[in-house]
DNA sequence: CGCCACTTCGGGAACACTTCCCGGGGCACG
DNA sequence: CGTGCCCCGGGAAGTGTTCCCGAAGTGGCG
């Protein structure tokens, strides 16, 4: 509502998955992307990967509830423009959107002190995980099983299951168990 | 150092496992026992336990960095008479050794107050595990692996197995992550 | 441009683990 | 003294993992 009352911009469509996302980018071509990391899983940020990968002049703007730097890290890696959290002030939403449609990047105030002392120790051992390899154990850390993770992914069952394998490899861990505490410890997910 | 300092009291010995622990309590009989209950992973638990299946006379004093009601009802309910934590006033740990050793229970002023509105919801369903059953999930999300829980707790990892499925069951979830994650929003994990 | 390294994806075979069903022993309760 | 629950584990079948392999795509570099 808030965006659809900015008269200078038109919304073009919402979607619900990653895949719709990428979708309605390519038939719409829209100035700038609103994108929720959470909707379909993962989905966000493998969404964003895709839609760049498609037009690498693609405007995303970020706007997840999660607020934690290594997603941020994750979603400009991606190649979002913008980032900002859901709790922001809603004049802050509309600078952000307005910034990212000039094709400047944008980094909530917030989040920008987050990022300047993030933990490092805790995120260098993530930071060696692929891209790809970080969107399983995302899922993985929230309870998926490797055939779900497989469907939220489009992926062969067998695929997901070499990623977990290779993912407790360089994270040196020997249990999935211990994957999903290394997620919670690195501020991977909420509660 | 500061038990030591009791000149009322001996310290008769110390162990490093809850098998030891139960051996040392059974060849020394002392009067009240302080005991830990991350030791040897979940050993803690078990080992009062055990010692109270020996001797239900027995005193035992718990003195654990956990503080979270889950634990304290466990051990409570395992036949611990006091529970402390570790962040205590040195002052009140030789109370509390005390009122133990006089065979009276004793409880931290401040985990009473936790006790009183304990998070009853996340409790609920932690609360249909049967002791052993809890023993097994405390060690799973920690990471643990179903051998390395048979190891610690001296089963056959067949049984850590077919306690796992039972737990998933009762818990109503599909696999160990969601276990781990049930777990740390329980707070029967630190971090 | 060719080379190399890395990423993404998945097949196949061997192995490990989980699930389901079963039974025995122990303990408590009516 | 049965009945029910907990603890413990075996056996068989199913499912998942691990390890090894190859193919395709990408990006850097001399």
């Amino acid at each position: 509502m808030l965006l659809a009352g900015m008269t200078d911009m038109n919304v073009i469509g919402e979607a619900e998955t990653g895949e719709g996302a990428c979708e309605k980018f390519l038939t719409h071509a829209p100035d700038v992307v609103v994108m929720d990391l959470n909707l379909p899983g993962i989905g966000g940020l493998a969404a964003i990967r895709r839609i760049v990968g498609r037009d690498p002049e693609a405007r995303i703007l970020v706007f997840s509830i999660h607020d934690e730097p290594v997603y941020i890290a994750r979603a400009i890696e991606a190649g979002a423009l913008g980032y900002i959290s859901k709790s922001c002030e809603p004049e802050l939403l509309v600078l952000a959107v307005r910034t990212v449609a000039e094709g400047k990047p944008f980094l909530e105030p917030a989040l920008e002190s987050k990022m300047a002392h993030l933990n490092v120790s805790s995120q260098t051992r993530l930071d060696s995980l692929t891209p790809r390899e970080f969107d399983v154990l995302c899922l993985l850390a929230r309870g998926y099983s490797t055939r779900e993770i497989a469907g939220e992914l489009r992926l062969s069952a067998k695929t997901v299951a070499n990623y977990i394998t290779l993912i407790k490899e360089k994270l040196n861990v020997g249990t999935s168990g211990e994957l999903v505490r290394l997620a919670y410890q690195s501020r991977l997910i909420e509660d």
